[in-house]
RNA sequence: GGCCGGAUAGCAAAGUGGUUAUGCAGGAGCCUGCAAAGCUUUAUAGACCAGUUCGAUUCUGGUUCCGGCCUCCA
């Protein structure tokens, strides 16, 4: 029984489907004018965690999630690198895709793009305005009436009349109040623009989403998340123009992924304490990172700095180790995985609102007993590993042969020893420890320590591991 | 000012009204030529103050501190 915490209601709730042939599920993209930071990592990783394990338990699952192709940033950005939005844009949902890959996260069913959806826009717009909740000002941007719709504020439990006694600045003149937001806005010259019923310009960042997302999934769909701070004024703001436009709900289940923070502070573009998934992957491999942002819960702050990065690596180190050396074999259901309900309560901790931490923990058991049943019961314990890459691939980790991991260079490249040249060590300090000659062995063994590389010795010979 | 979260052992991080979270690090032991890995075992918690209860880390109230949103941000 699935369990997912609904920002709406403030609390976990049953997840009971519209169509349980099909759930449809939007979660807000990035806007493509930069690298992808470790903030968006997280709602990269923990949407492709939660959708996977949707796609267990419903047959069909549309996944869609946006990229924003026009706003405010790109058009600077763009300006200031000389170069057409198209470039610009397209370079970075590149970059975006390669990032994606190296963190294991599968693409979307659907990846619509903002400027190819104009004319769902003007559709909704328009309802709006028919239906007195939008209005045309006098310098030709399209807002939307919040006051007009009496919800306003249920996603963010935001009270108007507060909001207008705490707002900063930035009163637009021409807004009738000052917390209605822009639907389209007109082009300044020299700007990207569109043709639009009301003149050329374009749309306003809110509308996008509430467009595609209706588009692809219909006017009620069951799950639409992204980050924290979209929860106010983006979701909020979605929420306003999608049931303002076609009545209804619009949205049963929001949900919202925690912020990364640096030093017990946000992570964020404006505050420029960000780091970007590339240059992360530059020191740590693309699972170590997913498996960072799994180790805690997707609710919860995710602290970034090296010691949690470390951790997660040492965490994942022990996985591949108690797989190493398993992997093939049949896997047959074996009485200690019966008894212990291994996958069934792994499954329970991802219906429990994705509770990764929990699901993480089952690993821990089941290579704790894979590691005491190896010497013993061979069968067993490959048994056991099957099981433990299998659970594995369900939140995307250990499917990589155990020694590609527990061999590999930080970023992949050919930095230090080749492997060649450490099986040749091995090989001369194993003839040293043959003779009994101790001294040599150890000194070639602290010669690859200095290397990067552990050894360790077993009854089948000595297997190596970069550190 | 308004509205939300959070405070767990050396670190990271969950569940839970009474019984081992889990990972890393530490102690002891086994294994090993010695290590490493692994296994066994062990210590170290629940910001503070009240209350409810036979019993609270878990529920309620208050205090303190931290973070977030109210402005573009995942």
């Amino acid at each position: 029984m699935l369990k997912i915490y609904n920002t709406l209601s403030k609390q976990k709730e049953i997840f009971h489907p519209i169509d349980a042939d099909k759930i449809g599920i939007y979660v807000c993209g990035m806007t493509v004018y930069d690298y992808c930071h470790m903030g968006h990592a997280r709602v990269l990783v923990m949407f492709d965690v939660i959708t996977r394990h949707l796609r267990r338990c419903f047959p069909k699952v549309e996944y869609v999630r946006n990229i924003t192709d026009i706003d405010d940033k790109i058009i600077a950005r763009a300006i200031e690198n000389k170069e057409d939005i198209y470039s610009l844009t397209n370079r970075f949902i590149d970059a975006m895709h390669e990032d994606e890959r190296a963190l294991g996260v599968l693409p979307p069913d659907i990846e619509p793009r903002a400027t190819d959806a104009m004319e769902q826009m003007f559709y909704m717009v328009k309802s709006l305005i028919e239906q007195g909740m939008a209005y045309q000002a006098s310098n030709g941007d399209v807002y939307y009436s919040v006051r007009k719709f009496a919800a306003y504020g249920k996603l963010s439990g935001k009270n108007l009349d507060d909001l207008e006694a705490g707002a900063r600045v930035d009163v637009n003149s021409d807004k009738k109040d000052p917390l209605d937001f822009v639907l389209w806005k007109m082009a300044k010259t020299g700007e990207p623009s569109w043709a639009s019923p009301w003149g050329h310009g374009r749309p306003g960042w809110h509308i996008e989403c509430s467009a595609m997302s209706t588009h692809h999934l219909g006017n009620h769909f069951d799950i639409h998340g992204g980050g924290m701070d979209l929860s106010f004024p983006h979701h909020e703001n979605e929420i306003a123009q999608s049931e303002g436009a076609n009545g209804g709900t619009f949205v049963n289940t929001w949900m919202h992924v925690g912020f990364v923070n640096i030093n017990d502070e946000k992570m964020s573009k404006s505050l420029n304490n960000f780091f970007t998934i590339r240059g992360v992957l530059e020191n740590y491999d693309g699972e170590t990172l997913r498996y960072f942002m799994m180790s805690s819960h997707y609710r919860s702050p995710l602290n970034f700095s090296d010691d949690n990065l470390n951790l997660a690596k040492t965490s994942l180190t022990r996985l591949y180790t108690a797989i190493r050396g398993l992997s093939a074999g049949s896997a047959a259901t074996d009485e200690v995985s019966q008894r212990f309900d291994f996958e069934t309560r792994f499954s329970a901790a991802l219906d429990d609102d994705f509770n990764t931490p929990i699901a993480l923990s089952i690993l821990f058991e089941l290579a704790k007993f894979i590691n005491s049943k190896r010497d013993k019961d061979i069968d067993q314990a490959q048994a056991l590993a099957q099981l433990l890459i299998k659970l594995g691939g369900y939140i995307g980790i250990l499917q990589l042969q155990a020694d590609v991991f527990l061999k590999h260079t930080p970023n992949n490249t050919d930095a230090g020893l080749s492997d060649a040249a450490i099986d040749a060590k091995i090989k001369q300090r194993n003839e040293a420890r043959a003779n009994q000659d101790f001294a040599t062995s150890d000194r070639i063994r602290d010669e690859l320590t200095r290397e990067g590389i552990i050894l360790e010795d077993g009854s089948d010979g000595t297997s190596w591991r970069r550190k």
